[in-house]
DNA sequence: ACTTATCTATCTACCGGTAGGTAGATTGAA
DNA sequence: TTCAATCTACCTACCGGTAGATAGATAAGT
């Protein structure tokens, strides 16, 4: 791993821990073993940095979704898989959705990071409005709403769950997955 | 208003914009009119403050709730009076729930913070719960996982409804709620 | 093959500004 | 005179960012 993935990794960590305000340069060049300065040199800036690291983790986020068509046509429920993904992230990690703690934080995050929290959900929602869509019983309204319904129960089982640092309050949530279908 | 609840008042604007590093003794001076120094005088530390504001946040919103029999016996729904609440919340001060943000930064957070965090959704599940059991055909276990179901969707709703400036996100999820009853 | 120029990645040293917190003096009202 | 409330003045530590230097790798020109 080259130095600037190095930083992110660093970066990620503490942002889910604690948002945009929770690391520094200082922070993570030392946790990698170089100075302060040398990290403008991989990101100018501090909202460059963050917005780089939105933009990543987003990206492997719809890269590890893959295409709803492809689980669906192989008898994989599209929404559950969705589900599986957050909570992998959650029980490997114990931290927050990177997008979800910096989406509570959106009125004080710089425009770059902003527009990448905002193509976070953007992409989500598309990606789950598709695999709802497959219910051909649904409306197009109706798909909308499930999309919303289903993102907005998880990251906020997510976090109530670290609160608890109690997993099962997001298996409890799960649940409600299948009732709202 | 004292000085004490105008500090706990600007400060809170500033938590549920950007959680607890975004506001600083000097900051909320300077919003008063009086210098950094003397708001010690008011809150020892920090976290002091920060605790204060989370405990009385919790207060004030489990004492607008009242009680769930109240409603129930007057024909409202307790649980639409809840969501009710945060959606009030959320359309008056365009802002996060408090103990939303602080929530999802709860790996960060003084200890007697994150106990003041922990006890707003102790508090709000429990009221949660009542409401729920009166439903006769609804079993205990089922009543639990309403009750996280319901104020995961909420938390969840209202970051999501922030991140993209569109309220109306908010009342999509609120549809939620009628459907996992 | 040798030289020159450029690029990469890092360094040291510094800037102005802000953070939370403290000590001790001052003010003004009961 | 006591005491709540605020002040001035200060501390140490950290912040994001910049300037300029350096050493080594790479590439291009002759």
């Amino acid at each position: 791993m080259n130095r600037k993935q190095e930083l992110l990794q660093v970066a990620e960590k503490k942002v889910r821990e604690g948002g945009y305000n929770n690391f520094s340069f200082r922070e993570l060049a030392k946790e990698i073993g170089i100075k302060s300065a040398s990290v403008h040199y991989h990101f100018p800036t501090k909202e460059d940095l963050a917005a780089q690291l939105a933009k990543q983790y987003t990206d492997n986020f719809i890269n590890a979704l893959g295409n709803p068509k492809t689980l669906y046509d192989c008898g994989t429920d599209p929404i559950i898989f969705f589900a599986s993904l957050f909570k992998h992230s959650l029980e490997q990690d114990k931290k927050m959705c990177l997008c979800g703690l910096l989406g509570a934080e959106s009125d004080i995050l710089p425009q770059l990071v902003r527009v990448e929290i905002k193509r976070f959900f953007r992409k989500n929602l598309a990606w789950l409005e598709q695999a709802y869509s497959y219910d051909q019983q649904l409306s197009e309204a109706r798909v909308k709403q499930l999309a919303i319904q289903t993102i907005s129960l998880l990251e906020g089982a997510m976090m109530i769950s670290i609160v608890n640092n109690d997993n099962t309050i997001f298996d409890s949530a799960l649940a409600g997955l299948i009732s709202i279908k």
